[in-house]
RNA sequence: GGGCGUUUAGCUCAGUGGUAGAGCGCUGUCCUCACACGACAGAGGCCGCUGGUUCGAUUCCAGCAACGCCCACCA
């Protein structure tokens, strides 16, 4: 007889390890080869520490959709893997480094990159097992890991493939520059932050103009204003001599839409080295006017074009380089309290420098083209429906992407440099000119012509470069499985990485596999504290999933995360939530407890009453209704349509009325009785399985006739 | 400057063109032989505001307000 409580504590590995060795993870133990496929590729959690409730929410919805589909018979594929997860990664060992007073940049690049390589693995094998005691079913036979070299092989095809076509570019921008993490970052990995600074008004000679960075005046290359602007008609195209900080200056006028005579005086200055706009400002006019003058260096300090100021700091430069203007009388005025956007990084809070570098770019409108083409022919949906809007939004303004990163953590980039001195090959001494400045190549080239070496580009790519062909990787490295599995049914993660994963996994896996990754993006919301707030480590509100589960149970806290989450909304959870469905497990489990103490052995033959007809008959009723919310990805009504069946029509109307029927001697009635709630209760677990997985697979074995090895594989 | 979301019971959230739901909390009675992590009974909601459509709106439409989020090279 089982014990009154369901002892969560000391079965729950014990049922893993059951359905482990069961084999039915894997896809390749079905014995229905014809059946249909049902794939989802997990997404790869970070290697650099523990899974956190997001974590918890993607598994568990991912892994009631597999459950479910495969006791509808489908061939289930759900691929486990973990991201190496480059500069999130390298932020993270860059403060263990601090702590020991250590940094990145002064460690042997191999001798670093071993350290993080056995940092991650450590992680990715804690993950893995807190991955299992979440219940999660997922075939551990092709569990993959982004460093892969399989991987890594088919990451330096697509960029090989990319540059063939002219997709992909080196050249010289304006880039978001982290001058803490000393990397530069792509747009999506900058976050505008206001400010309120003041806004400086500075005479360049006859004309007043209006920043808040007086700091970068030095690698001013000209003055511009918008065409139209009659009020500064008569400057257009004169060169103008203006007071400087550090002696006399002489500027060009230029004339460019992109000034908006609205702000300040209407006059800008123009800086390529330090500002975006003003570098594609130089770009349109080129051949007027001087191109980037660096003044600012890579850790945000002043350099040497920049006189007495050297070596500041950008905001010390600031208001010394400003009293320095007003001190020869050139800073007209200034507004103090002048609120703008900044810059910064998302990671740390710094504010981004803008600096000229070289880096490569994807160029992305013919990328995002087909992207939304997929989208609006309906090759896939995105759940909730209205983020398919903000994803084609994204995509019609698409900019070039910066892959480029300055770190060592990371898939190297696979382009090689000719080194500076040319010492032709005999015979080859008219050919030199022909060597090639760079070579995209997974191994090192060497020159025709000459005997130069050719260097491999120190950076690595933008990590989201690599796990944005995860779908079709993960499925190219297995024999078949490309061809069995992809495109993939399901996409289940969280909406704040819309654009940075899933738009570049629908671009990236058109591009090289013709066809969309998957069918159906769900994006579930981020979780937050019964305060609301957004977990994070910075905040200290984390709530450990596995720790809760521990108190209450895997089941309790995978129902919890379903219940009331709907797609695309963030989720609340609360110790209290959990609780309630520990009791819930109680009771499903009490039901069993019951059912069995009652068992009235075959032989008799029952006879069923029209009310025990009508709660069969219902019970049809209500699994229609939950396999049509799980079609429609309505988890959350499913999870409670069943809550609430269970407890307040099975256990609190059906059995209370049975009762009196099963304390009478044995007889057709009450052995149609025991029948009628031995039915629903195989049934009610079956259903509640994708949820509840744990309590739902005890009952089940501990069932008096079972037909299957394990629940896990029953008919739906 | 664009776009989006939310506003329903004390709290956190589901849901619906026609008597309003869940978890936790609250009140009362029961330690009745499945379960006190329980049973039964109950209290508690002008379903943000204003208009419109409709026989009828919390649900559809428009506007407004508050809070929140995303996107954006106004220096």
């Amino acid at each position: 007889m089982l014990d009154t409580r369901y002892d969560h504590k000391n079965l729950e590995e014990k049922i893993y390890k059951l359905w482990e060795k069961s084999g039915f993870f894997n896809p390749d133990k079905l014995l229905n080869k014809k059946a249909k496929p049902f794939t989802i590729i997990m997404p790869p959690p970070n290697a650099n520490g523990a899974l956190h409730m997001g974590h918890a929410v993607g598994m568990t919805l991912q892994d009631i959709m597999v459950r479910w589909n495969r006791m509808r018979g489908k061939k289930t594929l759900w691929l486990p893997g973990a991201d190496h997860a480059g500069f999130e990664t390298q932020v993270v060992f860059d403060k263990k480094l601090e702590k020991e007073s250590r940094d990145r940049r002064t460690i042997p690049r191999d001798e670093l990159y071993r350290e993080i390589w056995n940092f991650t693995q450590k992680n990715k094998e804690i993950m893995y097992a807190q991955t299992k005691k979440l219940g999660a079913s997922c075939d551990w036979s092709r569990e993959t890991f982004t460093l892969d070299p399989r991987i890594i092989d088919i990451v330096y095809g697509t960029f090989e493939k990319l540059y063939k076509d002219g997709l992909v570019y080196r050249d010289l921008k304006v880039v978001n520059w982290c001058p803490k993490h000393k990397t530069a970052l792509s747009d999506l990995e900058v976050k505008y932050a206001e400010r309120t600074d003041p806004l400086y008004y500075i005479k360049y000679g006859p004309l007043t103009l209006a920043t808040v960075r007086p700091e970068t005046k030095f690698g001013d290359t000209a003055l511009a204003v918008n065409p139209k602007d009659r009020r500064y008609k008569n400057f257009i195209g004169k060169t103008i001599e203006a007071r400087g900080v550090l002696g006399s200056l002489k500027f060009r006028v230029i004339a460019d839409a992109a000034v908006d005579p609205k702000f300040g005086t209407g006059v800008i200055k123009v800086t390529p080295a330090h500002d975006a706009a003003d570098f594609e400002i130089w770009a349109r006019h080129k051949d007027e006017i001087a191109g980037p003058k660096a003044v600012i260096d890579e850790n945000g300090r002043l350099n040497e074009n920049t006189g007495e100021f050297k070596g500041l700091k950008v905001a010390e430069a600031r208001g010394a380089v400003a009293a320095k203007m007003k001190e020869i009388g050139i800073l007209e005025k200034m507004e103090p309290n002048y609120v703008h956007q900044v810059a910064t990084c998302y990671k740390c809070g710094s504010t981004l420098e803008p600096l000229p570098k070289p880096q490569w770019f994807v160029k992305m409108k013919p990328l995002a083209e087909p992207a939304i083409k997929a989208l609006k022919a309906k090759k896939f949906q995105i759940l909730p429906k209205r983020s398919e809007k903000v994803y084609l939004h994204w995509l019609k303004n698409i900019r070039d992407w910066n892959i480029s990163r300055q770190i060592t953590w990371g898939i190297r980039i696979p382009a090689w440099f000719h080194e500076p001195k040319c010492i032709p090959k005999i015979g080859h001494e008219k050919d030199v000119i022909k060597c090639k400045e760079i070579i995209v190549s997974p191994k090192e080239p060497k020159c025709e012509f000459c005997d130069a070496k050719y260097v491999q580009d120190p950076d690595v790519f933008d990590t989201w470069f690599s796990s944005g062909q995860w779908p079709y990787a993960t499925l190219q490295i297995r024999g078949s499985d490309f061809k069995n599995f992809y495109p993939t049914d399901v996409m289940e993660t969280g909406y704040d990485i819309l654009f940075f994963w899933v738009a570049r996994m629908v671009m990236l896996g058109i591009y090289r596999t013709g066809k969309s990754p998957f069918k159906t993006v769900y994006l579930h919301g981020l979780v937050r504290d019964k305060d609301r707030q957004k977990m994070s480590k910075s905040r200290g509100n984390v709530v450990d999933p596995l720790g809760v589960a521990d108190l209450y149970g895997t089941d309790a806290v995978r129902m919890a995360l379903t219940v009331g989450n709907t797609a695309g909304n963030d989720i609340v959870i609360s110790e209290d939530k959990i609780r309630g469905y520990r009791n819930f497990a109680t009771k499903i489990w009490n039901i069993a407890r019951f059912v069995m103490m009652n068992e009235v052995k075959s032989g008799t033959k029952p006879k069923f009453t029209a009310s025990d007809r009508k709660n069969l008959a219902n019970l049809k009723k209500i699994k229609a209704q939950i396999t049509k919310h799980l079609e429609r990805f309505e988890f959350h009504l499913a999870a409670e349509k069943i809550y609430h069946y269970i407890w307040h029509e099975f256990a609190d109307k059906i059995i209370e009325a049975a009762k009196p029927r099963l304390k009478s001697e044995n007889n057709p009635d009450k052995a149609a009785a025991y029948k009628t709630i031995e039915t629903l209760l195989t049934e009610s677990i079956k259903m509640l399985h994708p949820f509840m997985p744990y309590v739902t697979e005890e009952i089940y074995q501990n069932l008096p006739n079972r037909s299957k090895e394990t629940l896990m594989i029953e008919n739906w």
